[in-house]
This record gives C-alpha cells, sequence and structure tokens, in this order.
RNA sequence: GGCGGUAUAGCUCAGUUGGUUAGAGCAGCGGAAUCAUAAUCCGCGUGUCCGGGGUUCAAGUCCCUGUACCGCCA
C-alpha cells in the first residue's frame, strides 16, 4: 500500500467556477484520488479557497460585505457545490485560516533568516480616493504611444505596447474612476528567486516524467532573458496575512499583507493542518514532513497551465529555499483550457455553464463523464452542446444504462429478480473474461499515468464488451432450448453490472451507488481477478430492477440550454 | 512587441524515442438481432496529416519559413 498526497489547485474566491476551472484540477485530482482508495491506497486529497488579494476585496465592496464575512460565504457555497460534484476532499480549507497565516509567516522569516528576503523601495500610485495602493491593471488612461482612452497601467490592449501607470494620460482609477491619484514611495518585500535558480533548475530537470507542458513553461521561466527574477511577496492592503517574520514583527512593514501568490500555495500545507484540528485526521506532519514520516509520500499536483510557473518555481522556491524537511512535489499534471462553443468561457459576459448551473440541469455524473472523457490534456479542447448531448446519451444511456436495464429486465422476466442458479460457463465466457482482463490492465495502466481521456476509453470499452458478449451469448434466444445455459449467461451479465459499479465510480460515483444498491452488494474491493469478481453475486442473490440509470437529454433540452448560456451580445 | 501552444476524417480528438496499407468515438451508409432507455451488435474511412522549403534510405513525427487561431506577459 502507497501512501498519495493530492493536491488541486486552490479556486479563487470570488465567484463560481465555470467547467473549464473544474475539469483543470479539481475533478481530474478526485478522480485520482477515488481511484487511489479504490486500490486500496491511502491518500489524503487536498483542496481549499484562495482568498487575499485585491479582487477579493473589490467583489466583498461589490457585494456591498465585509471582505471577511464575503470571504466565508462564498467559501460555504464553493463547499456546497463541490459536494455537489461529489469532488471527494478529505478536507477543503481557507487560505485566510489561522493556520495558514501562522505558516506563511512562518516561511517568510525562516526565508528572510537564510538570506533570501531583500527589501525593496519604489514608487506606486496611490488613490486618495480609494484610500489605497492600485496595482497596475486597476489604473487606467490615454496611451501615449496610441491614443487608446482605455488604456491600462501595465499594457494597452489596443496597441498592445507595455507600459507603466505614470506614463498613461489622464489616468483615473477604475475602482471608484477618481483621477486624484500620486506617486507614492513604499516598501515591499522581494523573495529572491535569483539567487534560488540552479537549485530550480537542477530540481526541474531531475523530473524527466513530466509532461512537456509542465516543464516547458518552468524552463521558460528559468531562462527567458536575464533568467528567473527576483519577486514581491508583499502588498499594501488591508485583506490578507499580515506581514511578519515568524512570530515577530517585521519592522517597516506594518499595514503590509503578503502577496496572495506567496501565501496560497502555503495553504496546501496548512490546509493539513486544517484537518487535523477539524478532528479529521490526528498526525498532518506525516503527509508533509519529510523527517517526520513524509518521505515515502508520492505527492502530485492538479492544475490549469496558468497555474504552473507558481508551482513549478515560486511554491518550490519557498520550500526548498527555507531548507527545512518539507515534502516537495513528485509530479504535476497540468491541463489545458476547455473553451466553450467556439469561444472562451466569460465570467462578465455569463458565456457557458457555471458550476452551480450545471447540476441544476443534470446530476454530477453527466458532467463528470464527460468533462473527464473529453479532458483538455494535450491541447485546448472544446464544449460544445452537440457533442455533450451525443456523448452522455451514447455512452451512459445507450451503453451503460441500457445495459442494465436490459439485463436485469430479461433476468426479471424469466428467473425473477435473484441471480438465477444453473449451467456453466462455456468458451463465450472465458473469452469475455480474457478480453475484459487485459482492458482492465490498460485501464488501470491509464489511471495509474492520469492519462484521464484514455482511461474514459477504455473504460467505455470495458462497458461496449459487455453489449457485445450479450449480442453473442443471446439469452433471449438460448432460454428457449437450454435455460439452464441462458440463466449462466445471465447469471455472468448481472455480475457484470456490479463489476461495472466498482470499476465505474471514480468517474460516475453517484451512479455506481445506485447500481450496488439495485444489485444488493456492498462488495467495492477492487477485482483484482476478472474471473473471481464476475462471480461475487451468487445463484439465489437478489437483486432489484433499477430505474432508469441515466435518462437522455433531449433535442428540446439542447436547444433550450445553447440559447441560455450562449451569453449577452458584447457591447 | 516578446514568449509559448495549437493546426490530423463532417464533429471531438489519439498518433510512443522518425519506420509496414495514418487511428478511436460520434455522425453517415448497409446488414443482423428483438432482451432493452427505438437501445444493442457486425461491416464500410483516399483524409493535399495548414502552405512552402530542408535533413534522412524513411517525416504527421525532426529543422527552417509562411499563414491562421489561442493563451501568457506576474
Amino acid at each position: 500500500m502507497a501512501r498519495h498526497l493530492i493536491t488541486s489547485a486552490l479556486p479563487y474566491i470570488n465567484g463560481i467556477k465555470h467547467l473549464g476551472n473544474l475539469v483543470g484540477s479539481q475533478l481530474p485530482a478526485d478522480l485520482f484520488a477515488r481511484y487511489m482508495r479504490a486500490r486500496g491506497h491511502e491518500v489524503l486529497f487536498l483542496c481549499a479557497t484562495d482568498e487575499h488579494g485585491t479582487p477579493a476585496e473589490l467583489a466583498a465592496a461589490k457585494a456591498g460585505k465585509d471582505v471577511a464575512d464575503y470571504c466565508a460565504e462564498m467559501h460555504d457555497v464553493q463547499a456546497k457545490i463541490a459536494e455537489g460534484f461529489r469532488l471527494s476532499f478529505d478536507h477543503y480549507g481557507r487560505s485566510s485560516s489561522p493556520q495558514n497565516h501562522a505558516l506563511t509567516q512562518h516561511f517568510a522569516g525562516r526565508l528572510a533568516d537564510m538570506g533570501l528576503i531583500r527589501e525593496v523601495s519604489e514608487k506606486m500610485i496611490y488613490s486618495n480616493a480609494d484610500g489605497r495602493f492600485l496595482p497596475d491593471r486597476y489604473i487606467e488612461g490615454t496611451c501615449p504611444n496610441c491614443g487608446f482612452e482605455s488604456a491600462r497601467g501595465d499594457q494597452c490592449d489596443n496597441c498592445t505596447k507595455q507600459l507603466d501607470p505614470t506614463d498613461l494620460i489622464n489616468p483615473y482609477s477604475t475602482i471608484s474612476g477618481s483621477t486624484d491619484l500620486e506617486e507614492r514611495e513604499t516598501k515591499h518585500l522581494f523573495l529572491c528567486q535569483s539567487q534560488m535558480r540552479e537549485k530550480l533548475q537542477t530540481w526541474i530537470d531531475s523530473k524527466t516524467d513530466w509532461p512537456v507542458l509542465t516543464t516547458s513553461i518552468a524552463n521558460k521561466w528559468l531562462n527567458d532573458g536575464d533568467g528567473l527574477q527576483d519577486r514581491g511577496i508583499t502588498r499594501d492592503l488591508d485583506w490578507g496575512v499580515a506581514v511578519k517574520k515568524g512570530g515577530e514583527d517585521w519592522p517597516g512593514m506594518e499595514g503590509k499583507v503578503f502577496y496572495v501568490w506567496f501565501d496560497a500555495p502555503i495553504e496546501y500545507i496548512a490546509c493539513a493542518q486544517e484537518w487535523v484540528d477539524a478532528g479529521k485526521g490526528d498526525d498532518w506532519e506525516r503527509w508533509w514532513r519529510t523527517d517526520k514520516g513524509a518521505d515515502d509520500v508520492t505527492y502530485t499536483q492538479f492544475m490549469g497551465k496558468d497555474n504552473v510557473p507558481f508551482h513549478t518555481l515560486s511554491f518550490p522556491a519557498t520550500i526548498l529555499g527555507s531548507e527545512e524537511p518539507w515534502k516537495a512535489v513528485d509530479y504535476i499534471k497540468s491541463f489545458n483550457y476547455l473553451n466553450y462553443d467556439g469561444g472562451q468561457f466569460s465570467t462578465s459576459r455569463g458565456r457557458g455553464v457555471f458550476m452551480d448551473q450545471a447540476l441544476e440541469l443534470l446530476p454530477s455524473d453527466y458532467w463528470r463523464w464527460w468533462l473527464l472523457s473529453h479532458a483538455p490534456e494535450s491541447s485546448d479542447s472544446e464544449f460544445t452542446w452537440e457533442n455533450f448531448q451525443q456523448s452522455a446519451n451514447k455512452d451512459l444511456a445507450d451503453v451503460l444504462g441500457n445495459f442494465v436495464s436490459r439485463v436485469t429486465k430479461f433476468c426479471r422476466s424469466k428467473f425473477g429478480e435473484e441471480v438465477p442458479a444453473g449451467g456453466e460457463f462455456g468458451e463465450t465466457e472465458q473469452a469475455l473474461i480474457a478480453d475484459l482482463s487485459a482492458r482492465m490492465r490498460a485501464y488501470e495502466q491509464h489511471m495509474q499515468d492520469m492519462e484521464v481521456r484514455k482511461s474514459a476509453q477504455e473504460l467505455r470499452a470495458i462497458w461496449v464488451a459487455g453489449n457485445e458478449y450479450l449480442q453473442n451469448a443471446a439469452p433471449w434466444s438460448t432460454f428457449k432450448e437450454d435455460p439452464d445455459k441462458a440463466a449462466a449467461q445471465i447469471r455472468l451479465a448481472l455480475n457484470l453490472i456490479r463489476f461495472y459499479a466498482v470499476i465505474s465510480a471514480p468517474f460516475i460515483p453517484d451512479a455506481s451507488a445506485t447500481l450496488m444498491a439495485a444489485m444488493q452488494s456492498d462488495h467495492t474491493n477492487w477485482p483484482d481477478d476478472v474471473a473471481t469478481a464476475l462471480e461475487i453475486l451468487a445463484p439465489g442473490h437478489a437483486f432489484a430492477v433499477p430505474d432508469v440509470t441515466f435518462r437522455k437529454i433531449t433535442d428540446d433540452e439542447r436547444e433550450e440550454w445553447s440559447e441560455k448560456f450562449a451569453g449577452k451580445r458584447e457591447a
């Protein structure tokens, strides 16, 4: 039995995530966690909301709420939706937790002790009306280059020239619209990532089994231009982790907080502490400290490609720079983007399906199946309603659902609602078992390798094999001449249903549970041997014909939803 | 502007370190079967592998270049 620490990228707090966010980290992480648990491994699966930073403050202000209250509410909303999608986190934490505050301050202090923090004084734009310093992208004005009137402080969207906020003509705050801006001197802490360059490069180079998407992004940052740059890790904000050196005050840093990208990944560790403090576990160090039992842990992170730089460089710089025995990541599984019907998902334009809306339309298994079987692994991929309808109807309703239906109903009408006795397995059955055994090995290998689409494809092929068998065996024909033979065939088919329920659970946990209940079995052990697994339901074992496992998505629904989520036209 | 990614059948996508007639699912066409959610099973794929050069005995697969789309620029 191995031990697997699994984390999903932390969803940001300021709203409900769309299906692209879901399939880019949380959902495949859940698939892997469920599979590893099913194989009998010890798993700690963690995720949390990422709550600090300016966008959270602005979202709270827009909602007319105190930022702490806002985050607490949104955390509960996101937790509830995660539960709706059956994301099996061992703990769903918060980056604003006291545990994370303390740990973030600890890391900062430790990095300072190691000589990896320096203070930098810089001029930034302060808005008197807003009472705050403004990040570059919250300042707009006229571009000195092309005259575009809504150029952002970091770049002009019209002529794409990179700008400094001080370059803008007639600059104003996008928060309040105020033009009462001034330059102020302010002091910030920088993490000396440049000093860590070689160490990080060596570490990245040792990860020869990582996906190209992951290492190429890391190498780009390591070697681009002047190489890895030092990075500001503090901000002039109220909402966040107060800048302290461990438990001590940090002279000159009063009133400042750590930048969200410094404290967020540290929450991966703090979340394990929260897990213990919530009474769900009793030893977090066993997962995170290599000097306290974590050296046999395999740590896998899941994330979208936009998060890769932070996980391959920034966070490792924190971990490695501390020179404390923290567990470093062993494998990073990164994903490309899921597009929506020819474009991007867009929160502001209401374009695409968001997690809460998805659950209102259909049970989570539909979404889990489609998203995972179309996961954007090698390149960006595309959600269309037509494809969704076809895949869900074909794979779930026709191939799997209908298999259950035809087997259980046939048995009920010919033998009653119990596993029939009599007959023996012949060549056709042995051939099926051999086929399934080979496919199971392939399925297990793909799941182990986190090849999500290929896993789904193989699982589907295993479902198809059941229909294929039924077609060959044709118990409806054999029943007329040799009822015993038909009994053996149906006995096998009923066992296939239980078998499918067990192996499909990582993808479609609810349907699997429903099928297990219908088969009146709680034997969920992974089928290491197919032949044995197909004899678990013995003659005489009672079952119930389940309701329709997956109903079909109608054309009317497809059209209605397609219209509903198309988003507002751009002005 | 810089950097990165992608471009393969009508659609969504696979194609290991270059090597036999380029694959899967869906859609489409034909057939079988009738237990079932009109579900299932079998058979059928010549598609300038985006264009143009090049390396090689051999390139969808490597190099250069052009085009298109997408993303990132903290």
